[in-house]
DNA sequence: GGACAAGTCCGATAAAAACTCGGATTGCGT
DNA sequence: ACGCAATCCGAGTTTTTATCGGACTTGTCC
């Protein structure tokens, strides 16, 4: 008989792991907690069975990539993601109950996986400058490294409404702001700027500048380098910051400044 | 006899105006000109003869309005719209041929508006910084008052592939930027910022920054007031790069410096 | 290594939604 | 007030989504 996606009960958000919980350790300490928490967040990738239908799922998940980031979401039907898979339409309903389900998954594999890869190359990097240097760079790379994926997270999926139906991938998304604004409260202790703003201003300032820079390039292929041009924009803005403090401190120093 | 939208030829891009033709004259003049271009873009609002038909398209507009704002433009059915507006759903189709239409509709008759307003709004002021934060501080305003047209734009529509696929839609979002780019221009002339930078670049961080402010308020109403709050990051950027300029000039005349 | 149970695949078909048609009704100029 | 074009809308048709259940595979236990 057919196992069903739509038989399963709604797994009733495993209460084990506190999802929302804000951590609010010291920050050295809580870094690692939270990126420990991310990585480990979207688990539950494929619980078949046998070996061919991981197979089939992971067609499915390439497929569904490449037509989205084609066509966008809502235009394709289910048909034309299962032909471009190789498995009649009804194959596609026993593993993903509906487009919505699939076009979250696949940008959930990847964040998962984008995390992870952060994880490893921050081990060794403390300084917050560094840390978020690092950060971000990174997410641009991603993106140019994974360009079909980025169209379709980028442009379809964050900011959507859309995101707000599906509590997994909302959450890590939240989670990449999170780790962010932790990062400038880190920087915040440390000096590297100044204290008295907003962090959550702050952040919207470097992850709205550099996304802008991201969609820009996938929507027109322009700055050619990504890589470059994303560091470059978020080195600015954290010179920029940087100058800031000096800014407030001299002032502190001699009021009667201008 | 029924007049259907799907009658009517593609209206075959009007050749009279130059919309791709990039504006480059003294940046003084070309503001006023670009502004004109764009005021006057989206004209075709409703070539309906009667009056009863103009009161039956604002209805489904301002229904279809209502519905994408609070289930996304995917998951309704026209039917819902069409029921929302109290027509039947045949009425619908003979007023937009299908969701996507009417889901570009009705940004692009907002957009107008607010770059209309604007256009009243900065008629005295001439300084590129001024202009600017009015640019800026109007948007979000505009998003503030018109919440619900701001969650349909800003989350659904822009960006989103989908924008690639109607043309007007599009033109009216790269003005967007097209006017920043503009003034950040017209700054370096005046030198209240640097004139080193990639004016796409400090375009990036201003319009991004912004962006992302709003779409927080747009998911969680946090700040507050979007208003203030919109106003006091773009004068913050601002002030960021008034110092960037100091910094690189007195870097000049005392280069050893650090 | 074979049999049997669980797991996977897929054609047929039901259900839902998008979209069309053409006549009935209404508005508007004369 | 007449006539004709413009608009409206109920009743279909077509397209797309989603379900069902049996045929076929795979893994495992003896």
């Amino acid at each position: 008989m057919a196992t069903r996606i739509s038989d399963l009960k709604p797994t009733t958000e495993s209460a084990s792991d506190t999802p929302e919980a804000p951590v609010r350790l010291a920050h050295a300490d809580s870094f690692d907690a939270l990126l420990a928490t991310i990585a480990d967040r979207p688990k539950r990738v494929s619980n078949r069975k046998q070996d061919r239908s991981k197979r089939t799922a992971q067609q499915i998940m390439n497929a569904a990539l490449r037509v989205f980031a084609r066509d966008g979401i809502s235009r394709p039907k289910i048909a034309d993601i299962a032909a471009e898979a190789g498995v009649p339409t009804s194959t596609l309903y026993d593993y993903y109950k509906s487009k919505e389900e699939l076009a979250s998954e696949v940008p959930l594999s990847y964040l998962a996986a984008f995390f992870s890869k952060y994880r490893d190359a921050v081990a060794g990097v403390t300084d917050a400058r560094e840390r978020i240097l690092l950060y971000m760079s990174m997410s641009a790379d991603f993106a140019r490294e994974n360009a079909e994926w980025a169209r379709l997270f980028y442009l379809e999926i964050w900011p959507s409404v859309f995101v707000n139906d599906t509590e997994e991938l909302r959450h890590s998304i939240d989670d990449f702001a999170r780790v962010l604004v932790l990062l400038i409260r880190q920087g915040m202790d440390e000096g590297a700027w100044s204290a008295m703003r907003d962090p959550y201003e702050t952040a919207a300032i470097l992850i709205g500048g550099l996304n802008q820079v991201i969609i820009t390039w996938i929507l027109y292929r322009r700055p050619r380098n990504l890589t470059k041009a994303g560091t470059a924009i978020v080195e600015r803005i954290l010179n920029l910051l940087a100058e800031e403090l000096r800014v407030e401190q001299s002032a502190r120093n001699a009021p009667r400044r201008r």
